[in-house]
DNA sequence: GAGACTTTGTGATACAAAGCACACAGTCGT
DNA sequence: ACGACTGTGTGCTTTGTATCACAAAGTCTC
């Protein structure tokens, strides 16, 4: 069957991979790395199906989109896997993003000290307010939202994160994806609206609470 | 993305429900809110699909599984329903949550103002150092995780939220389990294990967008 | 280097969720 | 108060995803 899966990014707009394995790749690479710096060279999908709770058949499945990895007999080499891996979600690079508003939750992603480990660089930050413009934070020096199409070109700017408050986070999105942007992470509590061809990751521990509570009782 | 626990086996008809379907009745409480206060009065499986971006089938199955709250001819009345999705969730009632951490992360979860006004109330926060211990941090004084058990007990505590780092994080949610808590927010970067009954939501931006970026390319 | 053992990769199968389509209940205009 | 509409609730179909199960490929031991 194998339909051939190569990473040369093709312009076809539709992937043959399903977005619920995009998801969990992140998931290996990440216990891949621990694994690694634990001084481990090769790992099953057993060991890294006990490590993420799922079974070895859909590890291997997940994997078997992007070609043969493993060796029989023996497991997938870790830092090669790895490797692999990285390559090809996009990151063997870094990836530059903005954040707009400079609110509370604003100032805390962008002093929070775990995007750029991973590769992911905040080099700008807007706010509406005439109030933050122009004050530096975490070293950087707030724009107006006006600026956002000119600094996303001058920062080679790919991702957008969210932080207005809701009643303008519709048009703070609609703003990043006429400046271009495709991945926007939306920490405002809203069902945003994008065009086909734009990818948006909520994040809302309000949203998880209250799915909980419902197994509670 | 996030791996979780659930199987109360209390044979209620509740435990046939889709925990996808559960996840998605927070989103539809939060769209009827906004449309009461838009001083709407009535909302069709239609209208809540396109603001969602989802099939009205879609919606009108989901909340299939919990009775019949529309009439035909016109839709659903919004603050019944909206009433009926809360009392379904639990989300008529206030719960009384921990924080495990308080470092910058705890900190910032601690006085961010969008839990309360939902019925969260953080009304405890814990930290290993004993730099931390004793200090007040937004009004709660920071207690000892040794003192985790009792204070669960003390304060009627059903959710834990935890923001210490990676390498402390299974044995918070060990102690979390421990202390009988069934509900778990995770902002730790790891999958944790944990036992059957317990629920585990992971809060992961990085995880976000290392899924991302496999589609800017 | 042969045979026992391990673990992958994948077709086939089973299961779960989403969407369709329509009978039926209720609404609205005249 | 009746006919044209509207929109729900749901059995059935389709699509999508996870799991099973096993041949093939490789490893390890003696």
């Amino acid at each position: 069957m194998a339909i051939n899966n190569n990473n040369s990014d093709n312009s076809l707009p539709e992937s043959v991979v399903p977005e619920v394995v995009i998801q969990r790749l992140p998931l290996y690479v990440r216990v891949l790395t621990q694994f690694s710096s634990a001084g481990e060279e090769v790992i099953s999908s057993e060991q890294l199906g006990t490590r993420l709770q799922m079974t070895p058949a859909q590890i291997r499945k997940d994997l078997s989109y992007f070609g043969r990895f493993g060796k029989q007999g023996r497991g997938y080499n870790i830092s090669m896997l790895e490797e692999k891996l990285r390559t090809i979600l996009g990151l063997d690079r870094t990836w530059n993003a903005a954040v707009i508003g400079m609110g509370r939750l604003g100032r805390a992603v962008v002093s929070y000290p775990g995007f750029a480990p991973e590769g992911f660089n905040i080099l700008a930050a807007f706010d509406a307010s005439d109030e933050i413009v122009g004050q530096t934070i975490s070293g950087l020096q707030v724009e107006s939202i006006s600026q956002l199409s000119q600094s996303v070109i001058d920062h080679d700017i790919k991702i957008g994160i969210v932080t207005v408050p809701i009643d303008h986070a519709q048009e703070v999105i609609d703003a990043l994806v006429e400046a271009g942007i495709k991945s926007i992470l939306n920490y405002a509590p809203l069902s945003p609206q994008v065009p086909e061809g734009v990818t948006v990751r909520g994040i809302d521990p309000v949203l998880s609470l209250q799915s909980m509570t419902y197994y509670i009782k």
